[in-house]
DNA sequence: ATAATAGTGTCTTTCAGACAGTATAGT
DNA sequence: ACTATACTGTCTGAAAGACACTATTAT
């Protein structure tokens, strides 16, 4: 027999006379922070090129912020999770299928978007840019590629009754061909207490769109949590690459110089040897790793 | 000037036009995963009592999984933000204020309620047991706090053409006064595969509602991941503790045993001496313990 | 005295950081 | 030969893990 509930309906008459319009419902998106990594311009032809973070911005053609960067993205559908919401509007963005994709916080300030209510879930998305070649981009929107780099600039500690009250002014910045600006964000953490401990602010919006500045920031930030207990910045590599190669992604991540013999052993676990070469480079050639998969996250696992 | 969009309108003009309802929008709600220690029944009067990890569920009086368990949470309302509403649902169910509330993940599989689309943004939250007897609990429902505890009881491993299928059955087991039931989960990862690299299925429900099984799995491991490097864990302690009662709150979430000196050494900056020593307790007092505000998190500032 | 817990000292191994050294292509 | 990079060896010190030892209360 099926249960009832207290107004002894059983579940297919509830369900018949639910009624869905009854609560106010938000609208709900997804925003995507798709970063891929990328040679600059390379002026001696011995010198290894440079690279830099890249990350994927679309101007905006209608209110609210005209003219500004956002994030690429779009509202869910009825019959799609999040996930696949994300990817589609990947697909749509960068044409490219089978990115790295992940979850990462749910912004929910009731005034983040002045249309209306507007939820938005955030992604963090990893691209090599060698697949990324193949991508055409959509033609009615206007994408474009900056690079990103952050750096805090300040750092204010308050002594609280039960703790400390830190503020950390952050400031990314964005750069092309064409344009560079500035956004700056705060970060108030709030140590010691203990509800809602993190809080973003944004200083300086720059040309960037809703809260987006504050995205990208966690995005970033959880990044480089994740390269060293995780393979995720393989994501952002081509199948094969020199460990050099790899030590520059960590470094322009980190934002500061590793020492090479001791990232070449940290990460010796995280790739295999091929028979692989690079050559005319004016220089030694050096040797071609590709990702080792049977790399083992859990080790404690005895 | 201020700006035009496409069709020449500025944004005060772009905003009255906006039709809100033209989409069809999700609900969103917050369900919330609220951990306690609390020592067991105690039947030597010399041994120390045994601790358990607790979680606060809720009977279910309506379909859909009607006299199910559920977390506390519900939807979110027009003016509020996520944690708002986290935290006013909480307030609602324990009657207690200025609890650790922390966003977990947004689950959004568009069939997890039978009864219209809902997006659900979970929580954790950690509540020290001393304060919770203050608490006078909700009369219109039914709440109960149920020990938890989580054993991987399989994992399969298969190798695929770029790395592995890793799936992990997990049992939840569910237990107090009244009833105990067991939930069996399984978390499928695609390594070697970039995208949706996680996912979740249910096994055996047991007596739990909707998803909630996956929600409380990541609850717990989030919980265990932060064990280390924040100072998550004084959420769950009193004002003062022993460091013998710190070490047995670590071993029941990492479900493993730890040794006495080595714990002392890791966390001996968390914490600070005070002067308060336990007494009559059939055997040698221990110094009693605070939580050391002044911890510093980020060590790699320098 | 005994049971039960509180608390400390130290050895070993592992690993991160720093730095110096050797090797090898292209011009 | 020179430049720029590739790659390796080893010292140091910090931290994790394992284990043995001493100390102190209530009964």
């Amino acid at each position: 027999m099926k249960p009832l509930n207290h107004k002894g309906e059983t579940e297919a008459e509830f369900l018949a006379a639910y009624d869905v319009s009854q609560y106010i419902r938000p609208s709900v998106a997804t925003d995507i922070a798709v970063f891929t990594v990328r040679d600059r311009e390379n002026l001696d032809y011995r010198k290894l090129p440079e690279k830099s973070l890249q990350l994927l911005l679309i101007k905006r053609k209608d209110h609210p912020y005209v003219g500004c960067w956002a994030l690429p993205g779009g509202f869910v559908e009825p019959a799609e999770s999040l996930d696949q919401a994300a990817q589609r509007e990947l697909k749509e963005e960068t044409n490219v299928d089978n990115i790295y994709l992940e979850q990462l916080y749910t912004w929910s300030d009731p005034n983040r978007d002045p249309r209306t209510r507007v939820i938005s879930c955030s992604y963090l998305s990893l691209v090599d840019s060698s697949r990324l070649a193949i991508c055409g981009g959509d033609d009615a929107e206007e994408a474009a590629w900056f690079s990103v780099s952050s750096n805090m600039v300040e750092e204010n500690r308050l002594k609280t009754e039960n703790g400390w009250h830190v503020e950390k002014k952050i400031r990314l910045s964005f750069q092309n061909e064409i344009e560079s600006f500035d956004v700056e964000i705060v970060q108030i953490e709030e140590e010691g207490v203990k509800l809602n401990p993190v809080n973003w602010n944004i200083l300086n919006p720059g040309k960037l769109a809703f809260d987006h500045g504050q995205i990208i920031w966690y995005a970033i930030e959880r990044l480089r949590n994740k390269l060293d207990y995780t393979d995720i910045v393989f994501n952002l590599m081509p199948e094969l690459f020199s460990l050099t190669e790899l030590q520059q992604v960590y470094e322009i991540i980190l934002g500061k110089e590793l020492i090479k013999a001791n990232f070449r052993r940290k990460i010796s676990d995280k790739v295999q040897q091929t028979n692989h070469y690079t050559k005319d480079l004016g220089h030694r050639p050096s040797q071609l790793y590709k990702y080792n998969p049977s790399w083992n996250k859990h080790k404690d696992i005895l």
